[in-house]
DNA sequence: CCTACCGATCGGTAGG
DNA sequence: CCTACCGATCGGTAGG
């Protein structure tokens, strides 16, 4: 088998050719990380010499903060755009959870959760990338305290609650479910996962909705 | 600097060699991984010959083996052994929140918790590691599990209360904040992390005591 | 436990 | 974007 169909509609030539690589290496990297990623494999799996693709990029370090941008820009896109989307306050809270468990569910990439794989991976190491997915992280961050503030503002969320903690706790029990489903698979843990958020915003909401009664911790509560 | 030198204590002349091999197996796996820690780098750190730690296991795949089961040991020392001698039920269920937490912030491993880090690196994989992995964290749920029915049967968590799904908050809630505290290595995170548990526990707890108030969302809620 | 070596692959370069 | 190549390192082996 030679070559590889071009058939990959983008912009320019060389562009289309450089988002190409970068989906193939967020997808590969979220598998096998970003430092295992090697040129010669990506390279050998889009078709192309190894120098061909190497010219894109000059240094694997670069090539590695290019591949971190292209899935920040997936996550957005996958993420963000559509909870942003919801009403202002609690809904848009409760929507970007869902968009984010859903952008494992489906299964974006191949390995999950390709900042958590990254956060995981860089922690420990400094240089651009560590960087890049800090930022990120605390940008993530800072958009749902938002939320939540404008949710108190709204007289969804009592103003005794302290933002910070909410989002804490939120995101912490989402990530530690994708860590769990990624090694278990097991669709359940999703379901736990919404539960447990459920329970947690119980305790800060405003006038609960007496038609429903959230039952989270309950033996056998399952969704409808 | 020629060799180093082998004055580490254990049994015989072997099995001290490759404990100390593991021992630095372990501390570089949590930090860089289990497949990109090579056998070359490992021995040189031990100062001595690659074929020389080689020989012990007599792949790369069983050295890897090896050092999952040796960092289980450690994790049973130092988070599981320790709070199984406390109070059976709630007790026990908190003192195994808090001693994972505090093998954590101790640093027990340069690279946080190991088994967190090798979920993410194996969870796409098949083989022994995967299999490894997955039956530990299978091990330590059950564990919990257990936990909390003994403190059902001991009337201080509410008889309908599902185990598994207070079990599965409360470790993803940890999971996740492990992530999050590697990454932005602020201890705050750790704070946040134990009030979302006492949080958590509030809504299971039978008679609560009066005396005190768990103001765990509360702004600025810190502890004594 | 060692030295010495194997073929394969790594990131990166030269030159076109 | 290519072929051809660099020195270094990979997991693993031979032989002692």
């Amino acid at each position: 088998m030679p070559r590889q169909s071009r058939t990959s509609g983008s912009t320019s030539r060389g562009t289309s050719t450089r988002k190409d690589i970068l989906a193939a290496a967020v997808s590969l990297a979220s598998v096998e990380g970003l430092e295992s990623l090697s040129i010669g494999t990506l390279a050998s799996e889009l078709g192309m010499s190894k120098a061909g693709l190497f010219a894109h990029f000059g240094s694997k370090e670069a090539l590695q903060v290019a591949t971190v941008e292209a899935a920040r820009l997936v996550f957005t896109e996958e993420v963000l755009v559509p909870a942003r989307g919801r009403p202002p306050g609690l809904p848009q809270f409760q929507a970007y959870i869902d968009t984010y468990l859903s952008y494992v569910q489906r299964r974006v990439h191949p390995g999950g959760c390709f900042f958590t794989a990254m956060s995981i991976e860089f922690d420990d190491r400094r240089g651009p990338v560590r960087s890049q997915v800090r930022a990120f992280a605390i940008e993530c961050r800072d958009l749902l305290e938002q939320t939540i503030r404008e949710a108190q503002s709204l007289d969804q969320i009592h103003a005794w609650v302290d933002p910070a903690q909410v989002v804490f706790e939120a995101t912490a029990l989402v990530r530690g479910t994708i860590v769990s489903y990624q090694l278990l698979r097991d669709p359940i843990l999703i379901q736990r996962a919404r539960l447990g958020i459920e329970g947690l915003l119980e305790r800060v909401r405003v006038a609960p909705p007496a038609s429903e009664l959230r039952p989270a911790m309950r033996r056998g509560a399952e969704r409808a």
